[in-house]
DNA sequence: AACGTAATCGCAAACGTTACCGATACATAA
DNA sequence: TTATGTATCGGTAACGTTTGCGATTACGTT
């Protein structure tokens, strides 16, 4: 009763098996084999989705180039027709894809920001910044932390590789030191901005504070009210941020003919844990350091709080200074002495900087640095009355 | 010499005018007009373009689905032309196009998360609970920040919904008064989860801290401390999270009956700024309160800074009570009491809930509400030595 | 030798939008 | 009239992936 799908005669035909638990026949006539197709139920438009353009197009009848032009306030479109399809597209709640728009468009309208973490106020605060410039531009931003490890940082990457951003903001954790994920971006030629942490060779925009000089304010400031043996609780020091500060660090000793000790310059990794272990170190030295300039201000914060609980006074014993003006620093003891970055403009200046780059507003490629400034905010860590 | 695009004839054929700036024909004969079809340079492929897979499939001589299939070790492949297909892959470095997946899919594998604020420590706390569990599970997640504004949350809601997220945490900005960005969801049944921030009636799930226990048990823990005149500078009347807290402060007075007078409550907005309005106002009441127990951290950090200037001695005469447990709360003064929200387990909590709706794991919608412990950590401010 | 079946692989239709062109109906100028 | 613009709109390839199913080979099995 089955036909041969070539000559239609059902005498030749006869069972040949099955194919992905499919009948399949074979017509000896014709030497072919073949399965039935299957009785397409012609499926009727699936139950639940998102309206679209093309539903607009039909309620309508009209072809969805006319929606899609009307949406757009193109040209070429009558006055009402458009009216009608703005009322249809309200009344249907329809909201655009931006994945089919990004797929063919091939731009996502939209940067990554990858942060080593959001637990102090810093990265918040440029996340801020930089949102507020893309925003009114038209991008979204695609936030993602790396905890600080290298394996997620990665992983981050490869994620808004996947997603198509259209550009990179960047500030590295500090495990990180192969760089072959972030040359992937320059490879593409995806605009790619470094900020705070960054390091030194790789061909990009940077957005840095002035750690050099922040630093070399902070020792000053502390060398100028009588401390005389600083210690420095320092950075990872592949970072260039670590470096910087260490160097103003070691600028200021050097201009006041102090020497830079050794054993008081300690490498830590921003983290309280470390610096809790390290600072205790210093603290318990044979010959204690009289003020301590740390990198960034969880590292001082723990300082205190060991100096406090092994009754050494601050700052009439030990004179500390930190990096980046947590909130806590206002607050904690009489007060921490600190460099204040300006974490929002950081953010910003950042994201305008991906910004001309999307627009292409680059004629040759020259890797551009910005620096801003850093302040010295003194409070009771390092003023002995 | 040019023909008729139908009946070929050159004769019968006249120009016509201009269209688009391309010359027009017309054919008399067969009434028919027509422009020259343009010279198509059959443009080669676009010059840089993120590698695809028919990159692949075109550099290894095999269609396009094949790669898909070794991409994804689908059954029905070779070993070794799937060995070839991901050296190939990794060779060109390759990425895949989650625009297009997520297109044809049309799931995103991504959830958006829409928060008040982040520089307080409290929700970027819940963002790094909630990333744990979606980034294990597969899904990214897109942080939004409203800035406690109703326009801008309705335009995340928007930028959210045209990328297609897959399900949403939300906690309210608190000017939201309308629930219609939010009512969509539920609408185009998009899981949703509220958390922290939430109102009644809406009929969705909820994560909460268990705000009436934990301002109870800190409102009783000034009581039995010897405070009697208690004033609440309470959070926006509208959220869940402010009511709760203020009937957890009532029925602590209920308890030991102790009036709940009017003049010592008083709702703000969360903000620091109306803390130091609100909080100066009662301070300089002609009969002051003896505690204040606030809404939040930053309310209550501002009494203590209000009260450091005026001379007002913590705990001695004004115990001080705040709620979330920031960083500060350690370090400011001899440490302020406040009451400890799990707030990683709420992130954790509100992720594992939209993960159970995206699974479809719902058998009929109830409205779930998940109530984690809250913890009074008793600090200087409020015990009298 | 003839058939049954597993292992592979290609085709092509979606997914929702955009944009280039072609194609009309009129309006207008010659 | 008649030739020429103009204003609108439809058709249809892309964009990069997934997937159902058809097709082809290669091998066992009777």
């Amino acid at each position: 009763m089955i036909p041969c799908a070539k000559c239609k005669k059902v005498e030749t035909l006869m069972k040949a098996g099955f194919v992905r638990g499919k009948q399949r026949y074979y017509c000896k006539k014709c030497d072919y084999y073949f399965t039935l197709p299957s009785t397409d139920k012609k499926t009727e438009r699936r139950k639940r989705h998102q309206t679209t353009i093309i539903d607009i197009a039909q309620e309508l009848g009209v072809s969805n180039s006319t929606v899609s032009r009307a949406l757009h306030n193109h040209p070429d479109i009558n006055a009402e027709t458009r009216k009608a399809i703005l009322d249809k597209a309200q009344e249907l709640d329809y909201q655009p894809n931006q994945l089919a728009h990004s797929l063919v468009k091939s731009r996502t309208n939209t940067v990554g920001i990858i942060v080593p973490e959001f637990l102090t106020q810093f990265f918040p605060n440029v996340i801020v910044g930089a949102q507020l410039i893309l925003r009114q531009a038209g991008y979204n931003l695609m936030i993602m932390q790396s905890g600080e490890s290298y394996e997620t940082e990665v992983a981050n990457t490869k994620a808004l590789l996947a997603n198509r951003v259209d550009g990179l903001l960047v500030s590295m954790s500090h495990e990180t030191n192969n760089y072959d994920h972030f040359r992937t971006f320059e490879k593409k030629d995806i605009p790619l901005v470094y900020f705070n942490r960054v390091i030194e060779g790789l061909g990009t925009h940077k957005v840095v504070a002035d750690d050099f000089q922040g630093a070399f304010t902070a020792v000053e400031h502390l060398i100028q009210n009588g401390y005389r043996r600083i210690a420095h609780l320092g950075g990872p020091p592949n970072l260039l941020i670590s470096q910087e500060r260490e160097r103003g660090y070691r600028e200021a000793l050097k201009k006041y003919n102090l020497p830079a000790l050794p054993e008081l310059i300690i490498h830590g990794d921003f983290t309280a844990q470390k610096a809790a272990i390290y600072g205790k170190h210093l603290l318990d030295l044979s010959e204690p350091p009289d003020a301590i300039f740390a990198v960034n201000d969880p590292t001082a914060i723990e300082i205190l709080t060991l100096a406090k609980a092994k009754g050494v006074r601050v700052p009439e014993e030990l004179g500390v200074v930190g990096f980046s003006d947590d909130p806590i620093a206002l607050y904690i003891g009489n007060g921490l002495t600190t460099v204040k970055q300006p974490t929002a403009q950081i953010g910003e200046a950042a994201a305008a900087m991906v910004l001309g780059m999307m627009r292409g507003e680059e004629e040759a490629f020259t890797p551009k640095t910005t620096v801003l400034e850093a302040e010295l905010v003194v409070r009771g860590s390092s003023v002995r009355k």
